[in-house]
This record gives structure tokens, C-alpha cells and sequence, in this order.
DNA sequence: AAGCATCAGATTGTCGACAATAATAAGAAA
DNA sequence: TTTCTTATTATTGTCGACAATCTGATGCTT
């Protein structure tokens, strides 16, 4: 729904979706918890006919596992599932480089980098705070996948896999020296998306995510060994 | 949800999504139509909150499209679809390809072996029915899919994207030769994968893929020349 | 004491009705 | 006659209540 959150017009169901997902991806509902439809009713104020709808969405994102007849509950982070997304999130990627690489125009692609300069920016005077390091990749990610201008590649990606993502990131972190890497890595995606090199962006795109992996599977070993 | 349609409870809401799913792959309910809640809650007889469920998930897996407020309509066919959906199509299966070479039993293997002759024999006798074509080839590629053991992968493939796929193939239909040739190119995937010969089964995979995507491509310009 | 059946409590699935919004038709003004 | 306004109608979004199902505890049997 990211794509189109902001057209048309904001129903209940829409605000309380959002409002869980939040909550969610950030941990404030830890991973694992039981969901009761009355509970979350009540503690955001309306019924369960719309709150229902917004179960059904993040479903969708994975967010939520529901069995019939017995409700659900808050996905669990694992290295399997890490490592089954970002399989896919590399793959998906990818092929988001190599279309947009074709089908980006002069304007979105500066449009990019002037992104990629104020977030620069931004972070050196933020040093640390990685909610904007956070933010500011994925928004760099978002512009590619869009830049591929394939609807059923942007639908799966940004309004299905990357809250997923993002729940991964936020709740276990970038850590150390990939903060200030990814920033030259994005700036060379870009670069071979604007030189139509497809490929090339396509392989700089795989390695970038398969970094990030990395990083969140050491933080989610660490974890697992310390209190297991 | 195919994956899991008939694991646990089922309920009035996944019934008439089945219902309603048919009904739009294959034509009965004409693309471009538009959804009233009320008449489908009438003619499944049943209220409208499981039918929305339904709708919920017949949008998740694009037959769909809802606009808050206005209601919902079935996706029309068009070229440009087809093309970002087989796009994409090909980029996942060819992916499952390489995984299934990775981590399918040779039990699951011969299953599919065995599935193949079963389909080339009643094929032999049911010659032109394309609905066995149909899903005899259905089959295959859920088999392998299923083989990549990615539960990501998996669920966008079989449960999101491939009853548009069915769409496309039932309302416009194989023709001809291909019918026959897809068999061979079966065989020759599965002997890639029972070699372990990812990279093999990729490639066969996206040839067979966009073949099939040449042959609907076909009939979609015959149809639109025709009569536009 | 362990295991199974039964029952109470709570939760999910479904229903019919109401409120809010959009589509349509009728009427007035240019 | 055309166009804008307005009212009517129908549809979607939301609500509270009921029915069906699952969970957990209690008591009984072996």
C-alpha cells in the first residue's frame, strides 16, 4: 500500500494499518506476540470490522501469521527467514537495477542523486542516529524499485516484502562501518543506472543487500548465543 | 493461499474466495467488470463480511482492483500486463529453478518424473483439450516452485501471481504447437534440476517462459487488431 | 499419578443494520 | 441546448451482537 497510501481517500481501516505497522516493525508489539482482535480494538478505538482489514494486510507484508479459527500472531525474526527474504530481496533488486537502468529518465536519476547528497549531509551532522541512515535507504531503495516501472515488481517489493525488511533492520540494527559504506555503494548504483549499465548495476545491487545480510545475521548469531 | 488452502479449518470466507477466484480466471465474471458487494453476497448467499475477506484477498493477488470508497473491479488483460507479469514471472521461477537444483529430494524428483508421464499419457487421449494442458503444466511448475524450499518465494509465486498467470492462459488460450513442446521443455527442466545443474534449469526455465509469453502475446494482438 | 473426557471461558467468524461517501438523475440557470 | 447545481439513490465503510470454534482447567477413569 505504500505506493498508494496517499491517494484517494484515508479510511479507518487505512489509519489503524499504518498505526500497527508501525508498531510492529519498530517492537513496540514484539515479535511473537499472540494478537487479540478485542485488545486492539479497544486500544485504538474502533471495531474489529476494520481492524480485521488491516489484519489482512499485514498479513500480506508477513508481518502476521493467522490461523482460521485461532487468530495471530506477530511474525518471529530467524536467520532462515532472513535468509529466505533477502534470497529474494537480492533476486527482486536486481532485476529492479536492470529495469531501471532501461527505463529511468534523466530526471528521475537526478532527482536521486541530489537525494543521496542531502542525505549525506544530513547524516554527518547525525552522526550515530541510524533511524535516518534507516530512512534515508530506503528511500534510496524505493526510488530505484519505482525506477523499474514494473507495477507488479513495485507492489511486491515495497508494499509486501519491505516492512519485513525494515522489521529486521530496526530491531537488530546496522551496526559499525557499514553505516558510512552503503552511502558509496548507493552512490555507485546510481552511477551505472545512469550510465544504462544494467548489469553492472544489477551486480553492485545483489553484493549491497548480500553486505546488509551479513550484518544482520551477526547481530541475530550474536543474540542467538548470548542469552540462548 | 494454495499452498495452505486445505491445511486446517476452512471457512465460509475461503469458500467463496475460491468461488468468486474461478469465476474470474476463467472468464465466467468478464474482465473490466465491476464488483457489487451486494449482488455477490446474494448470489453466494452468504453476508457481506466473509465476502469482503474474499476481496481482500482476490486484490492481494491482482484479479482485483479496489478504490477506497468506489469499490472494486476485475483487472482487465492488456499487453503491457502480461509483459511485467511474465517479466517478473521469469525472473522468480528461473530462481526457483536454480534453488530446486539445490534442495529437492531425488524422491521429490521422481515424483515430478512420474507426474509428467502421467500427464503426457492422459494428454495423449484428451488431445486439444487444452484444460488438461492446462493444468498438467500448472502442476509442473507448482511442483518445482514448491521444490525451492522459499517460503517468500513460494507464496508470491503460487499464491499471488499465478492465478493471474491462469488468467491470462485460460481466456486466451494455447494454441498449436506449443502445446506439445511444452512437454520436452518439462523433461529437459527437470533432468537440468535432477543433475543439479541450476544454472541449466534457469535458463531452460525463462526460454520456456517467454515462449508461452509469445504465444498469449499473440493472441492478445490477434484479438485487439480484429475487432478494435 | 498419568492420561483422557468434559466443561467453562474466551476468541474468532458471521450476521444484519446504520453512517458516510460516491454515482446518478433531475431541475434550474445561462 | 448545454452546463452547473442539487437531490436522490445506491454502495461502501463501520458498528454492535450472535454463533461457531478453539483454549485451558477441572474432574474422572485406569
Amino acid at each position: 500500500m505504500l505506493a498508494t497510501e496517499f491517494k484517494e481517500a484515508i479510511t479507518a481501516a487505512d489509519r489503524v494499518l499504518v498505526q500497527i505497522r508501525t508498531a510492529i516493525v519498530e517492537g513496540e508489539i514484539p515479535a511473537g506476540t499472540k494478537i487479540s482482535e478485542p485488545e486492539l480494538a479497544r486500544r485504538y478505538d474502533l471495531s474489529r470490522a476494520p481492524l480485521r482489514e488491516a489484519l489482512a494486510r499485514l498479513e500480506r507484508c508477513h508481518l502476521i501469521e493467522r490461523t482460521p479459527n485461532a487468530g495471530a500472531r506477530v511474525v518471529k525474526l530467524s536467520i532462515e527467514g532472513l535468509r529466505s527474504l533477502y534470497q529474494l530481496r537480492e533476486e527482486l533488486e536486481g532485476l529492479a537495477c536492470r529495469l531501471a537502468a532501461e527505463h529511468m529518465t534523466e530526471q528521475e536519476i537526478a532527482e536521486v542523486r541530489a537525494l543521496l547528497d542531502q542525505h549525506l549531509s544530513t547524516q554527518r551532522v547525525r552522526e550515530g542516529e541510524s533511524y535516518y541512515q534507516e530512512a534515508g535507504d530506503v528511500d534510496f531503495h524505493y526510488r530505484v524499485i519505482l525506477g523499474s516501472k514494473n507495477p507488479y515488481l513495485i507492489n511486491i517489493l515495497s508494499d509486501e516484502l519491505y516492512f519485513l525488511v525494515r522489521m529486521y533492520r530496526v530491531q537488530l540494527g546496522m551496526n559499525g562501518p557499514r553505516v558510512s559504506r552503503a552511502f558509496d555503494e548507493h552512490k555507485a548504483i546510481i552511477n551505472a543506472i545512469a550510465n544504462r549499465d544494467g548489469e553492472l548495476a544489477d551486480l553492485l545491487m545483489r553484493r549491497h543487500i548480500a553486505a546488509s545480510k551479513r550484518n544482520i545475521e551477526q547481530q541475530l548469531l550474536q543474540q542467538g548465543t548470548s542469552h540462548g
